[in-house]
DNA sequence: TTTCTGAACGTTCAACAAATCGTTCAATCT
DNA sequence: AGATTGAACGATTTGTTGAACGTTCAGAAA
């Protein structure tokens, strides 16, 4: 089992190499096995296929972005506004870098992302999963109070979902987008700020 | 010059029931023109080119939205809450009721979307116009008040941007969309009403 | 037996040819 | 003259053919 995890791992390096150099659609499956000194047909014997691959190089990626992430939101010195602020500024840099720095690496997310529908929404959830444990962090200290953590956190998500799709950003530059993202998050977050009052006042009433 | 009005409108009547029909790319200049009792040649008296007449036709319907908006800002007996609902909402139901009513109309605003981007961009300055009027509004009843009004209805457009694309709707059906966008904008506007607070106790200090 | 190979299969892609289309303009008509 | 035509032009699309690709599996290797 360890050996055969570690034959995968030796794909998954070969197939990174070749997919960020020469992107997905020019990388064979034979050159990919060549590369590890195998034979086209073994490499069926640790993938179903050529999109699982890149989906194993994806998910590590995601993981390193998911870590990078609980790292801001766990911040022990800043207020819950900022957290946000910092969550979904990483997002938006993160996504743009990657485009800057490497139009093939994203051209394998589109890939994924056009013939692996649900794989784009299992990543935002695992998001989501974050953003609702910022909630309930802010809601134990008091900051704010949203009644479905959930739905909130959704919310969050659709409102700035422009900033996940670069094909929506008409050249904007990372800076414009900066602004942008940082007027909508304001908005949402007095938003979060209000709706604690009102809850308050309910529960006053 | 009225004669000349009155032929470019029979051209865009013959080229929208060929659009709607069969699709803006598999109509040819040549049809439209037998439509018209004239020849290919004479078109381009009237216009430019092909996308020029599918330009006016998503004009023309553009107006009816504007109007249609603009209708329901002026609403008398709403909030401004109310109206804003109101606003997005229907540029909701619109997108949506293109995609699912007629493809092939949505299909020639994609192709109008894809070759000429500053379209789409005029679309929307047009109705961030709109919004504009409608906090200018809100202000002076005293309900929410926002520094840049311009700057504000930019981020509610770009908040709500992804009812704008049918692609990044991923099969939800219109109650959900509705949902989701009634979510978002519960959120906006609650954070305008806490920016007018925020304000007040600015001047007040 | 279990692991691995590489030829074989059906599909997809690339390159070329033919046809079609948007557009122009010299010639024709009014 | 100005208005209109339709053949001609270059660009784009369509159709086709052969090679290349992802994937499978019968058999070889271990």
């Amino acid at each position: 089992m360890a050996e055969k995890d570690a034959v995968r791992e030796q794909i998954i390096d070969a197939a990174k190499k070749r997919f960020s150099h020469f992107g997905y659609a020019k990388t064979t499956m034979a050159e990919v096995a060549a590369d590890c000194s195998m034979s086209p047909g073994n490499l069926y014997r640790f993938f179903p296929g050529k999109l699982d691959i890149a989906e194993a190089i994806a998910s590590a990626a995601h993981e390193e972005h998911l870590k990078e992430l609980r790292k801001l939101i766990q911040a022990p010195a800043k207020s819950g506004r900022d957290r946000l602020r910092d969550f979904f500024f990483e997002e938006l840099r993160h996504t743009y870098h990657m485009l800057e720095k490497n139009p093939r690496i994203h051209e394998m997310a589109s890939v994924i992302a056009s013939e692996r529908p649900q794989y784009s929404n299992w990543m935002l959830a695992n998001e989501r999963e974050l953003l609702v444990e910022l909630f309930e962090d802010a809601e134990r200290r008091g900051e704010f109070r949203s009644h479905d953590k959930q739905f909130t956190a959704e919310m969050f998500q659709s409102a700035t979902m422009k900033f996940h799709y670069p094909q929506l950003w008409s050249k904007l530059t990372l800076p414009k987008l900066e602004r942008e993202l940082d007027g909508v998050l304001k908005l949402l977050i007095d938003g979060l700020y209000a709706q604690k009052a009102h809850h308050n006042a309910g529960q006053a009433a």
